[in-house]
RNA sequence: GCCGAUGUGGCGAAAUGGCAGACGCAACGGACUUAAAAUCCGUUGGGCUUAACGGCCCGUGCCGGUUCGAGUCCGGCCAUCGGUACCA
């Protein structure tokens, strides 16, 4: 941009300020011990989440959250908090690594290049962050804990009786490594050939790599793993009291997916032709164990299915049906991921051959298998009910099925509760379709909906194959053609279905996660290696002394065609003694980001992780009652009850994208369970308080990218209107949590109004050199300006605490305006505007 | 499909159930200036009315409800954005 002539001297101003806060160390926060430590001052910690460096620099979008903590431990600073505001690096990680694959240029060098550049750029803004205490991922220094960490993980196991993870050696069994939270598994992963690597999922859009859209496939290949689903039920239960936002918090329940069921076992009927004469008699005892949700109906489960990868399938084809069989699992295989899901509203599936018993009404059922069965969920197997679960729906009319209803819809609260079948032998219950005379009664007429008590019967009728939009009712309602159940509510129903099969043994009641355990490791050169060897096919910790395990040095960082890490070309670094190689796996980007707030408690410590104190000190969850004892609480309106809740006191404050709401916070909180259990940590929950910031879109409204040219880069902003006017635009734009766009004009207009602030001050001379105002006198103000001066100080400290700093801006702009038409300004008035950011 | 968020001037946005549009941008008019920039002052949701001061009506995505009173609370839709996708 052409010279153009600042509407005040902010580079002079900020340049000289910014280095007299490094010169005096204002924003640094003295652990306890430490000299300048006061132990009458509560603590804050407020933090961000650190970014990776990546080689474009920041854009105007990180600083967004970066200005709003940044508000929060300037304003904590002065009410006489010990804040703990720091600042680090998420180094490790791709785009690195395939930037060294592409120019040889070994990743350590452009890390440290682009973290140079990104730090430059957020001193310039002028944030207040304790730069002491500044961590990188790749720092060996730093991921020497990260590993310490992983093997506290690999040794400990989780202790089902207790609930927490525990030191192996507590574990009495005999095969300690199948109880590990972190084991080696034979896992399916996203192999992209054309790539010649593996992605994480998150790196698979549609099927396809994120990098270049080319196919990933899945494939079985030997992974580290983490036990993240033995804490499925602390991660949901723990995080009710948080105060994050409730979409943040649905979200990462939604991601565990816990439901409650039963699981089922369904003998398998003898068939004239099994395969193996030899074994017919253990054939004909064994069973498939399904999953459901709805026990209630088990009644109505006419058919089966196993997902093709079910270990079973090979047991109980029959001979007729083997080839067909062995087609479709081929078929189901050759499928890419991408095809799998598109082919989602066509079910496809084939015939076993096999039979199965309903163990309810002991009817005959047939075993199939098809792809809408995924094996990786619950048992792999389940009970096809179509007539109260839609996809079992669209697959028994596709296949011909037979259709049986077993649920009623119920007027909602005429339910009949009691008056069940009890004792009703199950052989009798099939021919019978009989509505109870209760559920008759408490019904309410409605005589136009056709599905009501006198209808029942014929409703089977009602899913035949041209009736289009016949839907499975799938809702809660009155349990029919059940003789155990009948006349029970659906919640009444599931309970006794569920005892009933207790009682005979043919199922338990059961809780089941879609979370799954954690893939922990990347065929990958750029991150952490695993501080583990192996030795006669079995996996080991090296011992505490030999970390920081440094990665070999390369200059191929390349992956390879067989999915074998890149580790694996540092021949000698592999040999880790006669009998003895090191894994060639690294840890994913993750890794570094999961502890890294504890870190910043005490990142100099060579002995720990993180030192007691110092934890106890900064992680602490009680509230910090200021000095003076009264901290401010402020009634919110219900809108910003998020926001409000979490205002409350001194609850340390975690600000960043709603991008990371199920990865990085959840992988977080999954190893902060870990360390605490294993008595590491003062708390079980690493983040109290959660607030995400917006997207900032481009001008255009567009999201900023470089494929649309709209990226704004912060040190243009600021050559153009100074820091200072950057950071209040940034504020000034909207609320904290909304998504907003640039605006140029907007700048302007802020900057117009640091401008008329100074104004209030200063005054230009004809050489062009600013003195302090004439206008400046000691009068006290008269009575409108008192009453602006202080509603402004409620208003700007209220809105301070509840995070709407754009509505605190706007006052201070009402503040100044009262001021500038005045030709005398009172100073004291003056002295208390620079309240000021 | 499901889940979540959002919907207010030309634009970014304000508004404990109590005067809708604070504050800013843009636009227009004026002052200063030879001129411009900068700065300062004023107007700015729509419509009707008055010579004028002023007055009146309509307006917060749509339909309905609760209330003395609804942008705000309740019910039902619509649209946009984001997440998710056969989880039994």
């Amino acid at each position: 941009m052409s010279e153009r002539r600042k509407p005040y001297p902010f580079d002079a101003i900020e340049p000289k300020w910014q280095s007299l806060w490094d010169e005096r160390r204002l924003f640094h926060a003295p652990n306890p011990g430490e000299p300048g430590f006061d132990p009458a001052r509560p603590k804050y910690y407020v933090l961000d989440m650190f970014p990776y460096p990546s080689g474009a620099g920041l854009h105007v979008g990180h600083p967004e959250g970066y200005t709003a903590t940044d508000i929060i431990a300037r304003y904590k600073r002065f009410r006489g908090f010990n804040v703990l505001h720091p600042m680090g690096w998420d180094a490790f990680g791709l785009p690195a690594e395939q930037y060294a694959i592409r120019t040889g240029q070994h990743p350590e060098i452009t890390t440290h290049e682009n973290i140079a550049r990104f730090k430059t750029q957020l001193k310039r803004i002028g944030f207040s962050y304790d730069w002491e205490r500044e961590i990188t991922t790749t720092d060996p220094t730093y991921f020497r804990w990260t590993q310490w960490i992983f093997l506290q993980i690999y040794n400990s196991w989780f202790n089902p009786d207790t609930r927490r993870a525990e030191p192996i050696s507590s574990y009495t069994g005999d095969d300690s490594d199948s109880v590990r939270l972190a084991y080696v598994a034979e896992v399916p992963v996203n192999w992209c050939p054309e790539l010649g690597t593996v992605l994480a999922n998150e790196e698979v859009i549609d099927g396809k790599s994120e990098v270049g859209g080319f196919p990933v496939v899945r494939r079985p290949m030997r992974q580290w793993m983490l036990r993240i689903t033995a804490f499925a039920e602390r991660l949901i239960d723990e995080l009710e009291p948080l105060a994050w936002p409730e979409g943040i918090k649905l979200l990462q329940r939604n991601w565990i997916g816990k439901s409650e069921g039963a699981e089922v076992q369904f003998p398998l009927a003898q068939v004239p032709d099994l395969p193996w004469a030899a074994t017919r008699e253990l054939e004909a005892r064994a069973t498939i164990t399904v999953f459901t949700t709805r026990p209630d109906t088990l009644y109505g489960a006419t058919y089966m299915v196993l997902a093709p990868e079910h270990p079973l399938v090979d047991r109980l084809t029959t001979n007729e049906k083997r080839d067909a069989v062995a087609d479709y699992r081929a078929q189901v295989s050759a499928k890419s991921d991408l095809e799998r899901t598109d082919l989602a509203k066509d079910k496809s599936g084939v015939f076993t051959g096999a039979y199965a018993i309903n163990p309810a009404s002991e009817e005959r059922i047939p075993v199939w298998i098809a792809d809408y069965v995924l094996m990786g969920y619950g048992t792999g197997a389940i009970m096809g009910v179509p007539a109260h679960d839609e996809r079992d729906l669209e697959f028994a009319r596709r296949y011909g099925l037979r259709i049986q209803e077993v649920v009623l819809p119920a007027a909602p609260g005429s339910a009949p509760v009691s008056g069940a079948g009890f004792g009703v032998s199950p052989k009798q219950a099939f021919p019978k379709v009989e509505v109870p005379d209760k559920v008759r009664e408490g019904e309410t007429p409605a005589p136009e909906t056709g599905a009501l008590p006198g209808s029942a019967p014929s409703a089977v009728l009602n899913y035949g194959d041209t009736a289009g939009h016949a839907e499975a009712f799938i809702d809660d309602g009155v349990a029919i053609n059940s003789p155990l159940i009948d006349g029970l509510t659906t919640s009444e129903a599931k309970r006794r279905m569920t005892d009933w099969l207790e009682e005979q043994g043919l199922g338990r009641r059961t809780i089941n996660y879609k979370l799954r355990d954690w893939l922990f490791s990347r065929q990958r050169y750029w991150g952490e290696p695993f501080p583990i060897v192996w030795r006669d096919g079995k996996h080991e910790a090296i011992p505490d002394s030999e970390l920081p395990l440094l990665p070999p040095p390369l200059h191929d960082f390349k992956p390879t065609a067989t999915g074998e890490p890149p580790l694996a070309r540092a021949k000698e670094w592999v040999r880790y003694s006669d009998q003895a190689t090191r894994e060639l796996n690294t840890m994913p980007q993750w890794a570094g980001s999961c502890w890294y707030y504890l870190r910043y408690c005490d990142p100099e410590n060579s002995s720990r992780f993180v030192g007691q104190e110092a934890e106890r000190y900064w992680m602490s969850v009680e509230a910090g009652a200021s000095p003076a004892g009264r901290e401010p609480t402020l009634p919110r309106s219900p809108k910003a009850a998020d926001t409000a809740a979490a205002t409350l006191g001194g609850v340390d404050l975690y600000v960043g994208g709603t991008e990371h709401a199920v990865l990085h916070l959840l992988y977080a909180r999954f190893w902060h369970k870990m360390l605490f259990d294993l008595g590491h940590l003062s708390t079980s929950e690493p983040f109290q308080r959660l607030v995400n910031q917006g997207i900032i879109l481009g001008e255009d409204g567009r999201k900023m990218s470089k494929r649309w040219g709209n990226v704004i880069d912060p040190l243009d902003v600021i050559a153009d209107y100074g820091a200072d006017a950057f950071r209040c635009y940034e504020m000034f734009m909207g609320p904290l949590e909304q998504m907003k766009p640039w605006s140029m004009n907007g700048v302007e207009g802020v900057s117009r109004f640091l401008a008329r602030v100074w104004r209030l001050l200063m005054e230009e001379n004809q050489a062009g050199e600013w003195a302090l105002s004439p206008t400046l006198a000691e009068i006290p103000p008269d009575k409108p300006q008192l009453k602006v001066i202080h509603a402004t100080i409620k208003k700007v400290s209220e809105d301070i605490e509840a995070l709407s700093f754009n509505t605190a801006i706007a006052q201070m702009m009402i503040f100044v305006n009262a001021f500038t038409t005045t030709a005398s300004r009172p100073v004291a008035a003056m002295r208390t505007l620079l309240l000021l950011l």
